[in-house]
DNA sequence: ACAAAAGTGTTAGGCCTACACCCATGA
DNA sequence: TCATGGGTGTAGGCCTAACACTTTTGT
């Protein structure tokens, strides 16, 4: 149902509300972003977060899953909303708030959406400027990732079904920016019960392979909801 | 500048956009939050979290602060966005989007500011049933506040210059709805080092009376810049 | 003197950290 | 056989949690 140019009318000024994603993925070895390529002006060229306007029927997570949806044909990551950007300069071409979501999505089941000429995944160190104040938004969402984990498993939502240890760990490695001991993050991590050893070990690494794992989703929630904490 | 009713004209629907904030205070006894009583519809005479619609030459904190002070006289009290909420119903005039604050004041600072006719400090376990979705806001405005002490001294935003153990232990104990051991609270605290006798203490209450503490914003900015966390 | 609340120290257990050697695999 | 990366256990220190009696003050 298109609408005519102008037909919107209120009383008072209004902002131009969007959402915005910072899409994560991990390839195994170091954290990526998804970001595309704007196709029109204002920053025309440079690389940005995926996102555009709210419409007036959907809540914003929906927006913003509509969004994921498009870059990675993607219907059941892990999506939340972690800030609102507001400040008054932040569009050139006017007032405009974005609502700010973080996803995390397994990077093997991303299939390019409808959009997705333009997207393309960037490693966390070798982020371009980004368009408007994106750069910002990319630093919140990384500060607000590193805290979450310490309350949440949110890695598993980066990674394959069956994953290893070794992986595991370069994962919280990435997110936090710290060198464990793999003795004791082994330790700590199978001590929290939600790890189930899947018993195959893939064949094929040119060294010893390791073994794997399944994220237990019933014995997290469980100890959810007794409250828990993990320490770094 | 007064403008005439329907001047703003878009080529596309936009949201109205409101700040709202939480705002707590600590009697000594019990925590509180702000509340006013709507003197219009809809949820004409129901009681609802301060807030308003943001201006279009103001940041969303700034709107947020111009609520406080409008309630509470204050301009400085901490304050910080925590959550947009911008389910399509929320709000029975058309499609509103809320960008919620938190804000903790020292109860004993604030005079009512010029809208504070209308206002009133509600007990947390004593809040009527709020106007729009405002009990959801709520309820994660605490969530929010019970993460945030476990990373940051926010507590003593709540409290007076000069304040005792006992009190500092209470106003712990209400916002996390647990109880702890007086001892093992007070070593915990102490040992962080933020803590400064003040050397005095108050006459007058009808039993022995604790000593008294200044928080040291000081050496608590050196521990925070190297990363701690407080359990509990 | 009594009631009410504040102050204080020790012990046991769990978690975190640091640390080094052997094993499996493919080249 | 060598190079690469994976797997594993122990000891010391620190923090947490549990626990009871004495002190101050006003009535």
């Amino acid at each position: 149902m298109k609408k005519e140019k102008g037909e919107y009318i209120y009383p008072f000024p209004r902002p131009a509300v969007t959402t915005d994603c910072v899409i994560f993925g991990y390839d195994g070895k170091v954290l990526k972003i998804l970001l595309v390529e704007r196709g029109i002006p204002p920053f025309k060229g440079m690389w940005a977060l995926p996102g555009g306007y709210l419409q007036m029927d959907e809540d914003a997570i929906d927006g913003a899953k509509r969004e994921l949806y498009e870059e990675t044909g993607l219907k059941d990551a892990y999506i939340e909303q972690f800030r609102t950007f507001a400040a008054v300069d932040r569009d050139p071409r006017g007032r405009v708030i974005t609502i700010a979501h973080l996803a995390l999505v397994k990077i093997s089941e991303v299939q390019g959406g409808d959009d997705a000429a333009r997207a393309q995944w960037f490693s966390l160190d070798d982020v371009p400027q980004l368009a408007f104040d994106h750069d910002m938004i990319l630093r919140e969402a990384m500060k607000n990732l590193r805290q979450k984990i310490h309350f949440e498993p949110v890695g598993f939502e980066l990674l394959p079904e069956v994953f290893t240890m070794p992986q595991l760990q370069n994962l919280y490695e990435s997110i936090l920016e710290v060198h464990f001991d793999r003795r004791n993050f082994a330790a700590k991590m199978l001590h929290l019960g939600i790890l189930e050893p899947t018993g195959d070990r893939p064949a094929g690494a040119s060294n010893r392979v390791p073994v794997t794992y399944r994220f237990d989703k019933e014995k997290y929630d469980l100890l959810k909801s007794k409250g828990f904490r993990l320490e770094f």
